[in-house]
RNA sequence: GCAGGUGUGGCGAAAUUGGCAGACGCGCUAGACUUAGGAUCUAGUUCCUUACGGAGUGGGGGUUCAAGUCCCUUCACUCGCACCA
C-alpha cells in the first residue's frame, strides 16, 4: 500500500471542517482549559512565508496534545487586517482595501488549512470588521473617558514622504520602519494615550510572567525606569535658579560645570552679552537638525559656554553654565550637572573644552587590615608607541610582573615621583606626560619590611620619546629585569590588582564608572556609591535644595495616524472647542468609502470625506477627528475577543474570560518584543483595572520562534529569492505532515537556522519509513507482548510528553525515530504500542496518524480526542545498565551492572576489567568513586 | 559604548542535579537485495595515528576524583538600545 500523501492529507483536512472537529464549546467548563495563542497574521498579498507555520506548528502540536490530555482546548486564528499594504493597493488601483483584504484573507485561510491546523475557524477574527473594530472603538472610548487618551501639544516624528506621524518604534536610526524616508521633529497636537502611567505596573508584570528573559529586558529598557534626584541650582548674581536631573548625585561635590539643552527656557536670561551672539548661534544650529543629524554627530561633542556661572548647593563653588545639544530637551529637565571624573559623556565634553576634572569615588582594592600605615604612592606606565611595548620590571619569583612604583616623597607631585621613579629603576627619562589616572585606594602587605600598607595611589602614563637612558639608581635589595612587553602579556602576567587596574585605566581612558569609596566630598567620605546617594538625597531634602526623583524614558504613544486603512477615532470635534465622544449607539463608526484615499500635504484622507466628516446629532454640531488608529490599535485586544467573537453587547463576555483568561501559550516572533506586546500589556492592564478583564498579565507563557534563514544562511528575501522557500511548494512536493516534522525538527524552536532541502527529505523518509511499518507486514501488529520494547515504549511517552509540554520538540521526534528504530529489530509490534505510537505522532503529524489510526490500524474513535498515552515510570528503568569506567579521569573500560547493584560489587567489576588492570598495574589506588548507575572512576598514583 | 543571547563533527544539532561528549537526522563509506538504484535494509562515520594510544565542546586560567555544564578572564558572531544624566 502507498503512502499517498496528498489524498491523505485533503480527505482528513475535509473530515476535520465536515465534522467541526475542532470547534472549541467555550461554555463547557466541565474540563480544565488550555488557550494557545500564534500572533495573528498580517494577510499581506504575498501569502505565508517558510516561518509562519514553525510558530503555528509549536502551537498546533501543544494543543493537540492537551485536548488528547482532557483539556477544553481554545486555539483560534485570525487577521490583523487593517494596514498599509492594503491603503496603497487602494491608491494604485482606486479600490476598497476591504476588497483586497477579503482576497488576501481568503488566500491565507486556504493556506493555513492546507498545513491541517487545528483552528476553531468559526471564532476568526479580522480587526478591520466593523464588528470587531466597534469593540476596539469602545475599548478605546473608555480610555478617552478616563484621561488616558488625550490631546497633547508635542514634538512628533513626522516623515514627510509618508505624510503621517510616526511612532519611535516606526522610527529607526531617523528614517522611517517603512520605506526608510526622513523623519524630523515637528511640533503638533496629537492624540496620545498616556503610557507613563502604565510604567510601574508594566515593570512589575513582568516579575510574574514566563517569557523570555531578553524580551522582558527589552521592554525594562524601553520603559527605562531611573531612579535619581532633582537638584536645584542657583544662577551667581540672579535670583533665578534651575534643576537638574542625575543619577548620580553622590557625585555632586566633584560637579565642575553645568549643561543646559540649547531649547531650555533659562538660556536667553542668564547668557551674558559677550556670549549670546555665539549662543544664539548654536541655538539655531541645533534647532535644524534633524533626528538623524543628532545621531550622527554623537560621536563629537559641541557646545557652548553662556557666561554664566551656577552655585553647586553642596560647596557653594561656582562652576560654568553651558549649553549643548548632548542634553536632551525632552528628558527630564532639559539640565545637568557635569561630573567629567565620573560620567563618559561630562570627561569627553571637559576634556574637549578644558574644563577641571575632580575625581570624587576612588576604587578600593586589596584586603584591608589592623595597624596599616598610610603613604601616597604612584605607579608610572610608559608606553612605546612604535612597538606597542609597555615598560615593566620583573622580579621574578620575588613579586613576579609590575609597572614602575613608588612612594611620594615629602613635596613632591606624583607627576614628579613618577617620573624619578621611572628614571631610578629603569634608566628611561625621555617621557613625555600624557595624563594622570583616576586614583586607587590599594591596601596590602609589604613582606621585605614585614608590614601593612594602606595606599592613596595616583597612576601616571608616559609616551616613551626616545630610548635614551641613564644609569639605574638601585638600592641592594632590588634585583629585577627591566623588560618592554605588550599588552597580551601584561594581561597574563601582572596579578597585582592595583597594577591592572592602573593599567586597565591607561587604555581605556575615560570616567570612573564603578562603584568605590568617596574622597573630596566632606560628609560622603568613606560612603561606597549607595550609601552616599542615599545620604546626598537626605541632606538635599533637609535643605530642600533637591529630592529623589523617578524617571522614565517611556513617553506618550501617539494614538492617531493620517492614513485611511485604520480604525476611526470615535471623537468629533464640536463647534465650541470642546470634544465629544460618540455614544455607544453609534458605535461602530464605519470607515467611510473614497474616491481618493491618498493623503495630501499632510492631510489625513478621511479630510475627504466631506459628508462624513460632518457631524450633527442631540444638538451637538462639529467636525469629526479624521486621523485613525495605529496598526497596533486592533491587536492590542484580540486575544480577548476570540474568546466571545460573536458578541455584539460587549467585547466579550465576563464570565467567558474569567475562565479563558490568561493566554497558557503564546508564540510568535522576536520582532513584537516591544510594539505589540508592549501595547497589549497595556490595554489589557488598562481593562484590569476597570473590571473588564480578569487579569493583570494577558500572555502567562511566551516563546519567540526563531527565524527560518534560507538554504545559504542569509534571512529569505528579495536580496537572494532564489534561496526562499514557499511552504505550499513543499507541502505539494512533500506533503503538509512532512513540512510540519521537518520544521519542528531543524533545531530549538527559539533558534534561527538554515533551511536544508535535504533536511525536508529526511523528514519525508521518516514517515514512509513509519508507514512501511504499519502497512507492509514485515513487522506484525498484534495484540501480544513484546519485552524487548516494553522500557523503550514508556520511556519514549514520557520523554514525548515532557519534550511538547516544554516545546523541545526537536528533541521529542528523535525519541520518534529511537523508536521506530528499535520496532524495525523485532518481528512483533504489539498493538497497545502501535496505537500508543500514533497517539504520540499525531500532533505533530496528524493526517498520516489519522490514516494509519483509521485505515490500518481499524480503530474507530475520534483520534484528536483519544486519550493520551500514559506511561509506568518503573517500566521506564532497564534492569541493566552499561557504564563507564575511569582511570583517572580517562574512560578505559565498559562494565554492565544492575540498577540496583550495591558501590562494592561495582568496584569489583570495574577492577576485574583487564584493561583497567592495564591502567592500575604497578601503582596505588588511591581512591575509587562509583556513581550507582553512572560511572566509576579509580584514582590512582 | 550599554544590555541580552549564542559559540560543540563535513552540516542541522543532542547531552536533568557536574558523571562514558557528539543522541537523532543529513551527508559520506562499505556491504546486502537488485537488470537497475537518486528505493529499501545492514554496518561504519569527531580529529590525529598502521596500531598502542593521544587530542578534543571559540581561546587562556581555576575549582573537582570528574567540567560542554560551575568560577575568573578573553575573543568572535548576533539581536536589541543607543548622548535617557
Amino acid at each position: 500500500m502507498e503512502y499517498d500523501y496528498k489524498k491523505i492529507e485533503q480527505k482528513w483536512q475535509a473530515y476535520w471542517e465536515k465534522n467541526k472537529t475542532f470547534k472549541t464549546d467555550v461554555w463547557d467548563f466541565s474540563k480544565p482549559k488550555f488557550y494557545a495563542l500564534d500572533m495573528f497574521p498580517y494577510p499581506s498579498g504575498v501569502g505565508l512565508h517558510a516561518g509562519h507555520p514553525e510558530g503555528y506548528t509549536a502551537t498546533d502540536i501543544v494543543s493537540r496534545m492537551k485536548r488528547m490530555q482532557g483539556f477544553n482546548v481554545l486555539h483560534p486564528m485570525g487577521y490583523d487586517s487593517f494596514g498599509l499594504p492594503a491603503e496603497q493597493y487602494a491608491i494604485q488601483t482606486g479600490n476598497h482595501p476591504s476588497k483586497f483584504t477579503n482576497e488576501n484573507v481568503e488566500y491565507f485561510t486556504k493556506q493555513l488549512k492546507s498545513i491541517g491546523f487545528d483552528y476553531d475557524w468559526d471564532r476568526c477574527v479580522l480587526t478591520s470588521d466593523p464588528s470587531y473594530y466597534k469593540w476596539t472603538q469602545w475599548i478605546f472610548k473608555q480610555l478617552y473617558k478616563d484621561g488616558f487618551a488625550k490631546y497633547v501639544d508635542m514634538p512628533v516624528n513626522w516623515c514627510e514622504e509618508l505624510g503621517t506621524v510616526l511612532s519611535n518604534d516606526e522610527v529607526i536610526d531617523g528614517k522611517s520602519e517603512r520605506g526608510g524616508y526622513p523623519v524630523i521633529r515637528k511640533n503638533m497636537k496629537q492624540l496620545c494615550i498616556d503610557q507613563p502611567k502604565f510604567a510601574e505596573k508594566l515593570l512589575e508584570g513582568l516579575e510574574e510572567i514566563d517569557w523570555p528573559e531578553s524580551t522582558k529586558e527589552m521592554q525594562r529598557n524601553w520603559i527605562g525606569k531611573s531612579i535619581g534626584a532633582h537638584v536645584d541650582f542657583k544662577i551667581k548674581g540672579t535670583k533665578e535658579k534651575f534643576t537638574v536631573v542625575t543619577t548620580r548625585c553622590d557625585t555632586l561635590f566633584g560637579a565642575t560645570y553645568c549643561v543646559l539643552s540649547p531649547e531650555h527656557e533659562l538660556v536667553d536670561k542668564i547668557t551674558t552679552k559677550e556670549q549670546k551672539e555665539e549662543v544664539d548661534k548654536y541655538k539655531r544650529q541645533a534647532a535644524s537638525k534633524s533626528d538623524l543629524e543628532r545621531t550622527e554627530l554623537n560621536k563629537d561633542k559641541t557646545g557652548v559656554f553662556t557666561g554664566a556661572y551656577a552655585i553647586n548647593p553642596v560647596n557653594d563653588e561656582e562652576i560654568p553654565i553651558w549649553i549643548s545639544d548632548y542634553v536632551l530637551a525632552t528628558y527630564g529637565t532639559g539640565a545637568i550637572m557635569a561630573v567629567p571624573a565620573h560620567d563618559d559623556r561630562d570627561y569627553e565634553f571637559a576634556i574637549k573644552y578644558d574644563i577641571p576634572i575632580i575625581q570624587v569615588l576612588e576604587e578600593v582594592t586589596g584586603t584591608p587590615h589592623e595597624n596599616e600605615s598610610k603613604k601616597d604612592s604612584i605607579v608610572a606606565i610608559v608606553h612605546d608607541e612604535k612597538n606597542d611595548k609597555y615598560l615593566t620590571i620583573n622580579w621574578h619569583d620575588k613579586g613576579g610582573r609590575l609597572f614602575i612604583g613608588g612612594s611620594i616623597k615629602d613635596g613632591e607631585s606624583p607627576l614628579d615621583c613618577a617620573k624619578r621613579e621611572v628614571e631610578e629603576e629603569t634608566g628611561y627619562y625621555d617621557l613625555e606626560y600624557v595624563r594622570e589616572l583616576p586614583k586607587i585606594n590599594h591596601h596590602y602587605y609589604a613582606y621585605n619590611k614585614d608590614k601593612y600598607f594602606n595606599i592613596e595611589c595616583t597612576g601616571i602614563l608616559f609616551k616613551l620619546k626616545s630610548d635614551k637612558k641613564k644609569d639605574q639608581v638601585l638600592d641592594e635589595d632590588e634585583v629585577f629585569d627591566v623588560e618592554w612587553v605588550d599588552s597580551k602579556t601584561i594581561t597574563e602576567e601582572i596579578i597585582d590588582e592595583l597594577h591592572q587596574k592602573t593599567y586597565q585605566y591607561a587604555i581605556n581612558p575615560g570616567a570612573m564608572i564603578g562603584d568605590g569609596t568617596h574622597i573630596n566630598s566632606e560628609f560622603l567620605n568613606g560612603m561606597n556609591k549607595q550609601e552616599a546617594i542615599d545620604s546626598m538625597i537626605a541632606w538635599l531634602e533637609k535643605k530642600k535644595m533637591g529630592c529623589r526623583k523617578v524617571n522614565y524614558k517611556f513617553r506618550e504613544w501617539i494614538f492617531a495616524r493620517q492614513r485611511y486603512w485604520g480604525e476611526p477615532v470615535p471623537i468629533v470635534h464640536l463647534d465650541n472647542g470642546e470634544e465629544y465622544l460618540l455614544p455607544d449607539d453609534e458605535l461602530p463608526l464605519v470607515l467611510p468609502e473614497l474616491e481618493d484615499y491618498k493623503a495630501h500635504n499632510g492631510q489625513a484622507p478621511l479630510e475627504n470625506a466631506i459628508e462624513w466628516k460632518q457631524y450633527d446629532k442631540n444638538g451637538k454640531k462639529g467636525t469629526r477627528e479624521t486621523s485613525t488608529m495605529p496598526g497596533s490599535a486592533g491587536s492590542s485586544w484580540y486575544f480577548l475577543r476570540y474568546i466571545d467573537p460573536n458578541n455584539d453587547k460587549e467585547f466579550a463576555n465576563q464570565e467567558l474570560l474569567k475562565h479563558w483568561m490568561p493566554v497558557d501559550l503564546y508564540v510568535g516572533g522576536p520582532e513584537h518584543a516591544v510594539g505589540h506586546l508592549m501595547y497589549s500589556r497595556i490595554w489589557n492592564r488598562y481593562l484590569y483595572d476597570n473590571n473588564l478583564s480578569p487579569v493583570k498579565e494577558p500572555f502567562k507563557k511566551l516563546v519567540h520562534q526563531g527565524m527560518i534563514l534560507g538554504e545559504n544562511g542569509i534571512k529569505m528575501g528579495k536580496r537572494y529569492p532564489e534561496f526562499v522557500v514557499n511552504p505550499l511548494d513543499i507541502i505539494d512536493q512533500y506533503g503538509a505532515d512532512t513540512l510540519r516534522l521537518y520544521e519542528m525538527f531543524m533545531g530549538p524552536l527559539e533558534a534561527s537556522k538554515p533551511w536544508s532541502k535535504a533536511g525536508v527529505e529526511g523528514a519525508k523518509k521518516f514517515l514512509d519509513r513509519i508507514w512501511r511499518l504499519y502497512t507492509d507486514g514485515n513487522i506484525k501488529i498484534e495484540d501480544a507482548e513484546n519485552k524487548n520494547l516494553e522500557c523503550i515504549y514508556h520511556s519514549t511517552v514520557k520523554k514525548i510528553t515532557n519534550d511538547y509540554e516544554s516545546l523541545s520538540f526537536n528533541t521529542a521526534i528523535s525519541a520518534l525515530m529511537i523508536f521506530i528504530n528499535s520496532v524495525y529489530k523485532e518481528t512483533i509490534f504489539p498493538r497497545e504500542y502501535a496505537i500508543g505510537f500514533i497517539k504520540l505522532l499525531n500532533p505533530i503529524t496528524p493526517h498520516i496518524s489519522e490514516e494509519l489510526y483509521h485505515e490500518i490500524l481499524g480503530m474507530e474513535d475520534e483520534l484528536s480526542f483519544a486519550s493520551w498515552p500514559t506511561y509506568d515510570e518503573a517500566k521506564t528503568i532497564s534492569q541493566e545498565k552499561t557504564i563507564g569506567v575511569q582511570v583517572n579521569g580517562k574512560v578505559r573500560a565498559e562494565i554492565t551492572v544492575n540498577v540496583d547493584e550495591d558501590e562494592e560489587s561495582i568496584k569489583e567489576k570495574a577492577l576485574n576489567e583487564p584493561n583497567v588492570q592495564k591502567f592500575t598495574e604497578g601503582k596505588e589506588i588511591v581512591k575509587i568513586i562509583a556513581i550507582k548507575g553512572k560511572i566509576v572512576n579509580i584514582v590512582v598514583k
